[in-house]
Formats: structure tokens, C-alpha cells, sequence
DNA sequence: TTATTTTGATTGAACGTTCAATCAAAAAAA
DNA sequence: TTTTTTTGATTGAACGTTCAATCAAAATAA
């Protein structure tokens, strides 16, 4: 038989090759056989492990949502108050990982090409769910029902801001400015003195 | 000899057939062919206006960040006090032309292509920095300088973010949810109490 | 062990399609 | 007329897909 654990590896080499072509041709540019020579192999494989380019973009961006979720449940696990989870929230978006250019560029050009794409569109709502969701049992616990809700799609709406400021304008935004934004915002609810 | 007004007529009917192209079929799918039969004119057109392509992207590019430019421009003329020139920022951000489906869509793709895509770049750095130029002199009559720093980049982010997610997620976050949420952000630093 | 069989991995090329760009000619306006 | 506008056909390149053929490794049998 084939070399056992081959399949994992090849996706995973396929799927980093895909975010590195987005990155650098641009998504329009990631085409099948740059795809397969930027992980050195041949251009029928992808046929072979994702049946189609459309299988090959699915399983990328699931892929970088999946990195998201494992980074933020580490984080969740080792918090055990309200505030400690939603800095939990915070510090996952603002990991290292997260912050890769590489990573940046394929969010973004999966975002872009989810408004035109009903299988990516649906990746998208449940990552975007999740997050609300999180921000949202944790601010429940310290705030008002409305003051809640507010303060959660705020936050969330302010780490995608900071997040994609940070990666895109080199140099005057640094990640722990950053943190340091999102953290004061919270803050600003949970603090009625100051 | 030329018929009168006819240029940027047509210019202006090809970027729109561009923006909706965009939209209902995808930046990957909005060819030449598309675009032009979408505007009622032969595939040729396009190099007779635009020289190729790249030339009709980046014009279409430039129509958006002026409309939004324009949009801000309208609002700070009528503004007197800083609070309103920050109030009227966000009033142009999230105004019904910025918030319309085509001109959404349209914004997102190129965003993410502006990344592999020197032209676009340019364009975009240029709206980005006026825009936090704007909130930065603002804030800057009203709070301490690290304070009116910290208060003009988490607005910049909030309101890039809250307008991803109006875009993004159809439903649960409206446009009135949006600007109540930047609103209350600016409450926050302006009023001691609260 | 050693030889054989089985299975999946991988290639590279062929196929049909689609694209952007080009251009000669027609249509329209001045 | 002269000039601009507009068309629609053409071209060559690049694309995604498909597939027969080859290869390497594992499983099986002796």
C-alpha cells in the first residue's frame, strides 16, 4: 500500500500552497498548476485529494477557520471568569498565527469571493457566529441583556477592524496597540469608574 | 466629429456594469465580454475607453473611494463642532450609496485584490489614511493626545469593521444597529459621565 | 524471510473552453 | 467630407478537467 499518513500531509501541503499563491499572485492568479508546483507536485493531484479546484478553495478556507477555533478553545479553557474569557476571545485574534500576512490575504480573499459562492458563504456565517457567540455568554454575565449585546458585536466588529488594520497597513498599527484598543473598549463597559 | 458628453457617459456606464457584474457573478467571473454586453455594448468598447482591463478595474476603483470621499466631504461641510465632524464620518460610512449590496460587493473585492495588485493599493492606502486623518484632527479638540490617538484608531477600526459585518452577514446587524454601536464608542470617551 | 499481489500516489499530456487583446471595417456624428 | 465611435470576428494563451500509465509501498502468502 501507498505510504501511510501521505493523505493528511499532501492536503495540508496543498492547503498551505493555496494561502501562499492567494498571498503572493492574488486569488484570481492561484491557479491549479501554480497551486501544485508551489507545493512541488504536479497538477493532476489536486483532482486526486479535493476532486476539483472548488473542493481544493473549500477545504482552505475551512482549514484556516478550523486554526482560528483551535487557537480561540485553548485560550476559552484556561479562563474561569467572564472577563478572562472575552480577553481569551481578544488574545486568539491577535495571536501570532492569526496575524501572518499569508493568513491575512486569504481571509480576505475569501471573504471577497464568499459573497459569490454559496459553499464558502456558509463557512463564513458559522465562524462568524461563533464568535458573537462567545463575546456575547460573556458579557451576558456582567452586563445588562441590551448593554450585552452591544458590547459583544462592538468588540466583534472592533477585533475584525484592529485585525485587519494591523495586517494591511504596515507599520502604524502593531498588534499590542491593538490589545491594547480592544482591551480599553471592554473596559469601557465593565467599568463604571474610570 | 465626437459626439458631445458621450466619454464620460460611457465611462461611467462601463464602471457601473463593472459593479454589478462584480457582484451578481464574482471579480473572477466579471469579464470583459460580461461587462460590456451588462453596459448594452460590444466587448471592444473597453479598450477604446479604458485601454485594458487593469485600466477599467482601477477606474472603477477610484469611482468608489470617491463616491465615499464626496459622501464625507458633504457632511463635514455642514459639521461646526468636532463632535459632528466625528458623527459625520461615521453618518458617511454607513450612508444608503455605501451600504447598497453592488457597492459592498464591489468594495470587498477589491480590497482583497488590492493586496496582489500595486495599482489598487494605492487607492486603497489613500482612503484609509484619510480617514483616520480625519477622526485623529477631530478627537484631537476634544481629548488628550494619546487618548485622541487611541479613541481615532478604535473608531477607524470599529467603523471598517461593523460595515465588513453589515455586509457580511445578512441579517442580524443593520446599519442603524452599526451606527448606534460607533456612536456609543464615541460617547464612551467623550462623556465622563455615563 | 522472500516473493507476489494489491492499492493508492503521482505524473504529464490531451481536450475543450474561455479569456483578454487586437484589428479591420462599419456606423454615426460633425 | 473627416473624425470619432462602435462593432464583432479573430487569435493565441491559459485555464480546469480528465485520464492512461507509471511507480512505490504495504499487505499477503509461502
Amino acid at each position: 500500500m501507498p505510504k501511510v499518513g501521505i493523505e493528511d500531509l499532501r492536503r495540508r501541503q496543498l492547503i498551505a500552497a493555496t494561502i501562499t499563491s492567494i498571498h503572493e499572485e492574488g486569488f484570481a492568479n492561484a491557479t491549479i498548476s501554480r497551486i501544485s508546483k508551489n507545493a512541488g507536485m504536479s497538477g493532476g493531484i489536486v483532482a486526486h485529494y479535493f476532486d476539483d479546484k472548488a473542493g481544493l478553495l473549500a477545504a482552505t478556507m475551512r482549514s484556516l477557520a478550523q486554526d482560528l477555533l483551535r487557537e480561540t478553545v485553548k485560550r476559552l479553557k484556561a479562563a474561569e471568569t467572564p472577563e478572562e474569557r472575552i480577553d481569551a476571545v481578544i488574545l486568539a485574534n491577535f495571536s501570532v498565527e492569526q496575524n501572518d500576512p499569508e493568513t491575512v490575504s486569504a481571509w480576505l480573499a475569501f471573504w471577497a469571493e464568499a459573497r459569490s459562492a454559496p459553499a464558502l458563504w456558509r463557512i463564513q456565517k458559522i465562524n462568524e457566529r461563533r464568535l458573537l457567540s462567545n463575546l456575547c455568554h460573556a458579557f451576558r454575565q456582567l452586563l445588562p441583556e441590551d448593554e450585552a449585546r452591544m458590547a459583544a458585536a462592538g468588540l466583534a466588529a472592533m477585533i475584525e477592524g484592529l485585525w485587519l488594520r494591523c495586517a494591511l497597513s504596515h507599520g502604524p498599527l502593531t498588534i499590542d496597540q491593538a490589545r491594547l484598543i480592544a482591551r480599553d473598549y471592554v473596559a469601557r463597559f465593565l467599568n463604571t469608574s474610570a
